[in-house]
Formats: structure tokens, sequence, C-alpha cells
DNA sequence: ATGCATTTAAAACATGCGTTTTAATTTATA
DNA sequence: TATAAATTAAAACGCATGTTTTAAATGCAT
């Protein structure tokens, strides 16, 4: 007997799917409530608008991927030395912990945080900051100490793009996957590719700093 | 006395201005119209809708752009041995000289290629391929010979990294340069992000491949 | 200057959105 | 079981969108 699913988690897992398939402003109400198969005024009954909606799916994630990242974040703080890549290999166990919990957690969270960034939800930015800035903070540090040759102007530019990469990868990741499955004849599993990714992310943050002239 | 500028001139600029700003889907014909000061109809009447309005909006840039490009590649490839970030300067010129054709060119460029992959376009991709594929079958080989030792596979997901590592940076430039200016008390004008994005983006693609087993 | 084609203007159309309202129904409590 | 509260259902609201239609104005040949 599958426990009964309560009408707010029907909306969750509907709205979670379709939100990192498609984009928040993509994704309307209608869709969300036909696909969960409940009535549409629903959404706002149990969560008063589609903006609070956007952040309790977020808030699902966040609440169980920030405290793990942190776990290991200090875990390898507390070993003194460490690289560039050890920094992003904290991000392997968070994510695939989520796989747990629920299937495809990882992919889904993911494709989430780039819509978040890629669609500007400030609301989300600033949630976000309230709620595990502490969190945010300590990955900067330990990125700092990482690469102490670093000014916090060139890291705080190479973090974003890392970030972009990181979104990138993953929101375009069914569409780019199945281009590679073509051209190549292999097909990459959706968690694989965050293993091309570290590896790409940290010879970007480490790279010299020093520009050649162009031209 | 200033030329008189056509109706579809003045949508083309008006709409281009938006789009780099707020994307595609989020700026509607009345904006446009209203900004280009003409009526609302003429979209309709000279562009047909507003997807063809996107794509001329798009083809403006790219044919300027595109055969640049393949000059730079063309001239460095006959050097015979380059590097990586060699490679990503061949995309100096090209992106500089649009800002002497339309003031934050450069800018309004990348933002626009940005919104374009962000917001998945087919449409726009499917363009972009049949005018100007042979520029990126040319990029991509040029690529492969600064990297020789990456597999093709591997440098198909990397140069997406790359195309989202720089998206990414464009669409949220302006809030990021925002952020780095109050954080950090120092302005980066928009065209000096690509200092900092070149080599990041050349270090993650010549990373090395061996993945460190994680935990 | 006249007559025709092109372009602009104003209004309406059809559709989809988030949200609200009202009533019916289910659930829980006393 | 009776009553109150919580939830679901159905419909409509107000608004914004891209597009189409119809008429007026303009440009440009003859």
């Amino acid at each position: 007997m599958a426990k009964r699913i309560s009408t707010q988690e029907k909306i969750l897992n509907a709205a979670e799917a379709l939100f990192a398939e498609q984009g928040f402003e993509q994704t309307s109400l209608r869709q969300i409530t036909t696909e969960a198969e409940v009535n549409l005024a629903s959404v706002n009954y149990h969560f008063g608008s589609k903006k609070s909606l956007i952040q309790a799916v977020m808030a699902r994630y966040l609440e169980v991927f920030m405290p793990s990242l942190q776990t290991e974040l200090e875990q390898l703080a507390a070993t003194g030395n460490f690289t560039t890549r050890e920094v992003f290999n904290c991000f392997r166990k968070p994510l695939s912990d989520m796989g747990q919990v629920r299937k495809h957690g990882p992919t889904l969270f993911l494709s989430l945080l780039g819509f978040a960034y890629a669609e500007i939800q400030g609301h989300l930015r600033r949630y976000t900051m309230e709620h595990f800035g502490d969190v945010i903070a300590l990955l900067l540090e330990t990125l700092h100490q990482a690469n102490p040759q670093l000014s916090p102007v060139d890291m705080f530019w190479r973090l974003h793009f890392v970030l972009g990469a990181t979104v990138f990868a993953q929101v375009s990741g069914p569409a780019l996957r199945e281009i590679a499955a073509a051209d190549f004849g292999e097909a990459v599993a959706a968690d694989q590719v965050i293993d091309r990714l570290i590896p790409f992310l940290a010879g970007g943050v480490d790279a010299t700093t020093d520009t050649p002239v162009a031209q």
C-alpha cells in the first residue's frame, strides 16, 4: 500500500519536475495542477502564491543540501591542506545524497538552481542568503584557502563563471546528452556530467591570471 | 542632420536593447514599440511575428561576428602551433569590432547569445547552424588542434561548459558588476569581463581529465 | 495632380495567465 | 451524531500577451 500523498506534496512534486524542465516563468499553475491531478485553486490555498510555491520547492532541497555541504567543507578544512578540485569534490556527496531522497534529485536541484539564477529570482537569492549565508561564506573561504594567490575580486568572478558552467550543463543537460549520444554513440548518465564538470571547473579556477596581450 | 531612421531599424534597435536587458520572453512587443516610438502593429507588419523579430535581431549581429571570427581562426590556424588561450583570444577582435558598428555591441551580442541559449530558442540554434555551421565546425577543429589530448566527447562537453560560463557571465553581468563594485569598490567595465573570462575558460579546457576518486 | 501601393494608426480579438470568490464537500472535534 | 473547521471544486475576474483587422495617412510613380 503506497502511503497517501498530501495535496501539498503532489503539488511540490509536479512543480519541481516542471520547473526543472521548463523554468519557473515558463511553467504555469495550470500545468502544475493538471500534472498533480489537483484543483487549480489549491496552489494558492496551500502556498499563497506562485512565488511562494517556487520558494517552497527550492527550500525542500536546500534544507537537505546545505547542511550536508557544510559538513563536507568543514571536514576538508580540518585536513589543513587541499586543492581546488578537492573543494569541488565536496559537492559530490550532498548531491548524490539528494538522489536517495528523491529520484533525479541531483539533476532536478541543479536545474532548479540554474533557473533560479538565470531568471534572476531576487527573492530566491535573498532566501538562500538569509538561511544559508554562512555555508556560502564557508565555501568562499575554503576556495580562497585553496587559491590564496587569487584576489577576492578574481575569486568572485571565477566563482560565478563556475556557477554559470554548472547551471548551463544542467539546464541544457538532457538536450546535450542526447546530442552527445547521437554524435559519439556514447550515452552519458546525468550524474556523470558532474565527473566531466569538476575537472573543468577546477582548471578554470586554478588558471593563472596573467593576461597575454591580445592581437 | 541625423539621417532618417526607418521603422524597421527603430524596432530592431529598441528590441535588441530590451532583449539584452530582460531576455526574449520577458520583453513584450508593447515595450518594444513604445520604446521605439512606433505603432504596435508595425512589428507584425514588418517582421511577421515576434519570433522572426528575435531572429532578425540576432542575424544583424551574427552576420558581422561570424565572418570576422572565421578570419581570426584561419589566421591563427595558419601559424601551425597555438594554445587554447590563443584560440579564445580570437574572439576579442570580432567582439570589439561590433562595438564600432553599434555602441555596447559586444555586451549586447553576448547577452543576446546568452538568452538565446538560456531560453532554449530552438529556432535560433537552427538558424545559426544553418547559416554559420562551417564557422562553428572550424572553431571545434581549431580547439581540438590546441588540445589533441582531449577526446571529441571531452571537447564537446568542455565547449558547452565554456558556453555556459560565458553566457552566464553576460546574462548576470550587470547585476554581478554592481555587486562587485559594491563589495570590492572596484568598477569593472562590461567589456573587461572578457579579460577575466578567457583565462578561466582556457584553464578549464586545458585541465587534465584524470578524475581522482571522490570521498 | 491623380491613382496606386506602401506604410502607419487604432481598435478589437483570442488566448493564457495568476488570483479570487463562492459553494460544495470532506475531515475532525465535541 | 451534530457541528465547526479545513479542504476541494468550479467558475469567474482582471490583466497582459501576440496577433489580426479595418481604416487612415503617406509616398511615389505616371
